[in-house]
DNA sequence: CAGCATCCATTCAGATACTG
DNA sequence: CAGTATCTGAATGGATGCTG
């Protein structure tokens, strides 16, 4: 064991990248970190969960977001093993943007991001929860999950 | 409901949040990551995880870290009501940072990273899952959750 | 339709040096 | 011990314009 501290129970696996003391693109949170990094990623992300859309959909649906930096996401989450793309060769082209099913796997990351965020605010149509321990209901289907 | 989708299940509350078409400082989400910004502060977090530290326990877990960046992590993270800093009057001045309750519901989020990072890797020391399915196991305790 | 190229302002992190 | 001040280079994101 590397690091013998109370994050390291008997008997769980000690992995070493538990214990890093630099941040190494090895680390399976920094794994997850950059494949969400930059601005726009996560709404990206979101749409997608929504189901697959043509690049002007996607433009649609975030106004705001520059083409530069649209493309550079989707590019990045392609490399990322997130997002796949689906050339149609024909006149005018054609582009689908789904989720794999690693990117599908990012909805409970999205639901864990929000739920940070979200902790302890009064709630909304759901009805009252005047102890503040309020969650949002973890969707059953996983998509569900991410909203921004 | 704002943008009636497969994202919105009948029944379950439409935060208006999950919509936005900009990343805006009041979704969830976007307090999350922002609370995790920049580098090397999940590392503190983990650090803070396994207990309180001192300005230079940390330096020294954390050695390649510059004194800027360290100190720039501790006053975002206290900022961000995640880490409590407590000022002993004293010579030489003591110094201990916390984890506030906020803190340390920070762990099941780095394990949510953790785990889709982690995702589809030989397993270690708990065994083998040929399948390529496992996940490291969930601590009892929300604080072995988080690594790095 | 689906983008890439270019330019520019801002932010960030690392290095170095100094202080209550 | 526990930081802050300053500087610099690199990375980022937004705006604009052009192409297969």
């Amino acid at each position: 064991m590397t690091h013998p501290t109370v994050g390291h129970p008997a008997g769980l696996p000690d992995d070493p990248r538990a214990d890093v003391t630099a941040p190494t693109p090895e680390c399976p949170v920094e794994i997850t970190l950059a494949a969400l990094h930059g601005r726009w990623t996560t709404l990206v992300i979101r749409e997608l969960l929504r189901g697959d859309h043509s690049y002007s959909e996607l433009r649609a649906a975030l106004p705001v977001m520059s083409d530069k930096v649209l493309s550079d996401r989707l590019a990045h989450l392609t490399r990322a093993g997130v997002v796949d793309r689906d050339r149609r060769p024909s006149w005018p082209p054609r582009v689908r943007y789904t989720l794999t099913p690693n990117g599908h796997r990012l909805g409970p990351v999205l639901q864990a991001l929000w739920d940070w965020g979200a902790y302890g605010e009064e709630p909304r149509s759901t009805g009252d929860d005047p102890v503040g321990l309020r969650e949002l209901p973890v969707h059953p289907k996983a998509d569900g999950a991410a909203r921004c």
